[in-house]
DNA sequence: ATGTAACCATACCGGTCGGTATACTGTCAG
DNA sequence: CTGACAGTATACCGACCGGTATGGTTACAT
């Protein structure tokens, strides 16, 4: 488990994913070419498909990674500022949520790929099914750390916190709601305390 | 008022504008060339562009009339299933979205435009606000005739609510979850009953 | 009768799309 | 020394993009 997937990548395929994933994040899948990926990434549409073999696979290894990546980062924000299982252990998921997005504004990868390929039998529609679920898997889990045993219950708990961080990410972008997220969480303190009993 | 916008157009012009929302919706934006839709609504480029003007123009009318139909559909549906104020007026609108997304799929068609010309200067995106800040004004309107006067904490649920509004449409489909809507139903109940007291 | 709006048909515009081909340079391991 | 591989550079492919131009046919109102 020492080398990661994107570890393997030559420097110049190293860039291209790069380059990649921040014209995908922030236009859009279709709206940004391979020529501009290439050009973005001081390299040459040549060397992307020598590397990658198609857009689709790009697409699908962009959202492979960010998935790592944002997993990695909520299982370390978790670590670092909740450590003991309860309620305050999963709420911290909402600020780990907040401090990823940060100043992106562009929201859910995921959920904006979707609206984009879903659908479709694109490579990436897995990537994100898998991100979704884990998400919902994750909050089922700290909750029933946090002391609700009961599995059918946790099960319910964790895909309402689910809906309430999906719905924060979309109100926060579409709608335009700047607080959106920590209102997710202050929803989900008082659905942890309604589940949890005061 | 008698007469709507789309009442004024042509019957080449509403066929094409017919066509043209289907396959925004299905397909998504980018990825429906302006060929494919006067094809679609045995017509031509020609007649389009005579019509609309501009590509951009026709996905600003789809969405404006998308938003027209669902606001007109929830109302309606409102007003007969659930004609008195109170909290099941309230989750009647999650019953309305439920039955208005039926077996379409694919979502909110708001927030798969907002991932693709979000960020843009794209005229859509004035009706993709519009739209959302419509729905959070609707539970807080609701939320108040159900006896929730304080309009601070009207507007606290009523955001809440549409929270759980949209991410009920988000794990649905990019999470996969079916009954998504019915459980954010359900939690809406849970909410309700806490703020209006049991 | 004349004008005008709506429509259909077709061809065209420059530009970009995803993807491929050719050819040359550098590096490094066998 | 010699492959094999990573890389650069550039030209090219057919297809499609959004958008325009030309020209002709109806129907209907003045």
């Amino acid at each position: 488990m020492v080398s990661q997937a994107s570890t393997e990548l030559t420097p110049a395929g190293q860039r291209l994913l790069d380059a990649a994933s921040a014209l995908f994040y922030r236009r859009g899948i279709r709206a940004v070419g391979v020529e501009a990926i290439a050009e973005a990434a001081g390299t040459t549409k040549k060397t992307l498909y020598d590397r990658f073999g198609s857009k689709d696979a790009l697409v699908a290894l962009y959202l492979g990674r960010r998935f790592e990546r944002s997993r990695a980062f909520t299982a370390a924000y978790l670590d670092e500022h909740a450590p003991d299982p309860g309620p305050e252990r999963v709420l911290a998921v909402y600020d780990a949520l907040a401090e990823w997005q940060h100043e992106d504004e562009r929201g859910c990868a995921f959920v904006n790929a979707y609206a984009e390929i879903g659908g479709t039998e694109h490579p990436g529609v897995a990537v994100i099914r898998a991100e979704n679920e884990w998400i919902r898997a994750l909050y089922t889990r700290l909750v029933t750390e946090a002391g609700l045993r009961d599995l059918e219950d946790a099960d319910e708990v964790g895909l309402r916190l689910t809906l309430l961080h999906e719905g924060a990410l979309v109100t926060m972008t579409a709608g335009g709601v700047r607080d959106a997220i920590a209102r997710a969480r202050a929803t989900a303190a008082d659905l942890l305390e309604l589940a949890l009993g005061a």
